[in-house]
DNA sequence: GCCCAATTGCTAAATTTTTAGCATCTCAAG
DNA sequence: CTTGAGATGCTAAAAATTTAGCAATTGGGC
């Protein structure tokens, strides 16, 4: 299983990777509507085989037509692009990620969002303060 | 200047621009040596020279040696990888992904990092405080 | 100045990726 | 059953990327 692979896929199986945990499940023609400058049909359905056979997608028949899904559990590739960002941008620090994150865009968040942040990082004071006393 | 493009780089390219961001400024040596898997010095610098030719990286001459930088300013390329984060695996949920962040491989913050996030949510709520009063 | 390691400028071959196309099949509607 | 749209299986050519190599230059040490 080549989870710790993605820095070596190419342009198109990149964007098609993704599509593919963006929208968990798709058909070939999903996924062509969604790439960029999307090639025809065949040619996305050739590029999706290729990461099939790199066992980076996995497919099941429905009703006669093929849907795709990523090979490698969502948290997994979560994890690997959240640790690239923090390398390559943030010099391993999460604080300055978080920072920059939510300032992304200046999109205000709503309370709801805000109170949950407080949770989160009272969950995090809380565990670090358990960690101190050990 | 093709910033919105990053995700038309392939494999090799990206994996150089993820340096040059790491590391701010290079030498081709020391691209070489960051590179996974990597080729030939002469393959490096073409690499390179390609992107160059691109307008993703730009050189100095520095004592006969050339020092490649990221043509980007970083906080642009910052926010395109977030945004990028942020859309595949977060459905656009900064609070999401700023919960996945702080769970990334089970490292601990330290309390002077608490208090800075803690800072951060404050500002925030501040933005958001000031906004509903509007 | 000589020497040598390291570098640049440039090229093109090797390799990989991307793309489209064709034959055949499938499924649903009439 | 027929038809036609949409799909699959497969191929290989076109295009892009990756790679190495050579000649010439540069800079520093002796």
């Amino acid at each position: 299983m080549p989870h710790s692979q993605f820095a070596n896929l190419s342009r198109r199986e990149r964007q098609i990777m993704d599509i593919l945990y963006e929208k968990s499940t798709c058909s070939a023609q999903e996924v062509q509507q969604a790439l960029p400058n999307p090639p025809g049909y065949s040619a996305v359905r050739a590029l999706i085989a290729r990461l099939v056979e790199k066992k980076f997608v996995v497919f099941r028949n429905e009703g006669g037509r093929y849907m795709y899904s990523p090979a490698v559990a969502e948290d997994q590739a979560q994890n690997t692009a959240i640790n690239r960002l923090l390398r390559t941008f943030f010099k391993g620090s999460k604080v300055k990620a978080v920072n920059a994150l939510l300032d992304v865009d200046s999109e205000s968040l709503s309370a709801r969002e805000i109170e949950e942040l407080e949770r989160t990082i009272a969950r995090v004071k809380q565990a670090q303060e358990t960690r101190a006393e050990e």
